[in-house]
DNA sequence: GTGCTTGCAAACGTTTTGCAGACTC
DNA sequence: GAGTCTGCAAAACGTTTGCAAGCAC
């Protein structure tokens, strides 16, 4: 079985502190970085690569291959996070904003839940697993109580 | 957010079964459907559309989009559940016989768990959200001890 | 000037779809 | 015979790659 590994987390909670990050490694700062750096900075949504790409509010259009370089670049740098909210196309956050997801696979209700009231579950997966476990690359899937009640 | 549903699960411990329930439907039983029925049944292990295709063991062989037809057929019937085990192809197996994972997002370690190990978990995650939870789907992200050790 | 970064185009792996013919019941 | 199901081919989708030109430093 494999997976995608992830970096580091880098939070960096302005623009400025992530070019700095960026500056520290060599790395430049052109118009198409820009536009995916503003794109993350201007919302804690996650946004695909073709969101941003086309463009998010005034933002300039960039090339859809050069958003999937600079993605790469910034979540190797621990600055972006992508996740997988379902099915379809990957999104992308910057590190630091994920959100913890429960999907109900039955009706599809799904829900952000505030990480403190994860803990428990942590918890409850280091004890079963010694796996420190984080819900925002995947969400957890299941039957709502409304489902759960039909199907049981 | 949208997310896939999952179909209700129809456990068919043999072979014999899963054709009755085809039959009960008013569906047939083509060469083509016994294919990907056998390889399903011959293994536990999640497979991909195309080892599948490609004829598992002595299996013959049948065409991709045949497979992924059936597949979905099978599951909209319950008989089979697809899990995504990382990036890359969807894997699948037949319902009742998923295991659930945690998987090592730093070093990629990973393994199955006992169904009861994650009791607690899903016992955590009914209370903290509701939701009866199934690590079936996606796997439980984290990291592993050694890795959560590194990087605290 | 060096070399990182771009846009474009083409390829990729996975999955879906259209269609005429074949087969199951 | 009716209607399901097939194989084949082509398209769709998200993502990656090769390359020559362009830009940040």
């Amino acid at each position: 079985m494999t997976t995608a590994h992830t970096g580091p987390r880098l939070e960096a909670d302005t623009l400025a502190e992530a070019v700095a990050a960026l500056r520290a490694r060599g790395l430049r700062l052109s118009a198409a970085r820009r536009v995916v750096l503003e794109a993350l900075y201007a919302t804690d949504d996650p946004l695909s690569a073709e969101e941003i790409a086309e463009g998010i509010g005034a933002l300039p259009v960039s090339d859809l291959a050069s958003v999937y370089r600079n993605l790469e670049t910034l979540e190797r740098l621990g600055l972006v996070q992508h996740v997988h909210l379902g099915h379809g196309a990957g999104r992308y956050v910057r590190a630091g904003r994920e959100r913890e997801y429960v999907v109900c696979e039955r009706c599809g209700a799904n829900r952000a839940v505030a990480p403190e009231q994860l803990d428990g579950v942590r918890r409850a997966v280091r004890e079963a697993t010694g796996f420190s476990a984080r819900f925002s690359h995947f969400p957890i899937v299941g039957l709502c109580s409304d489902c759960s009640a039909l199907v049981s």
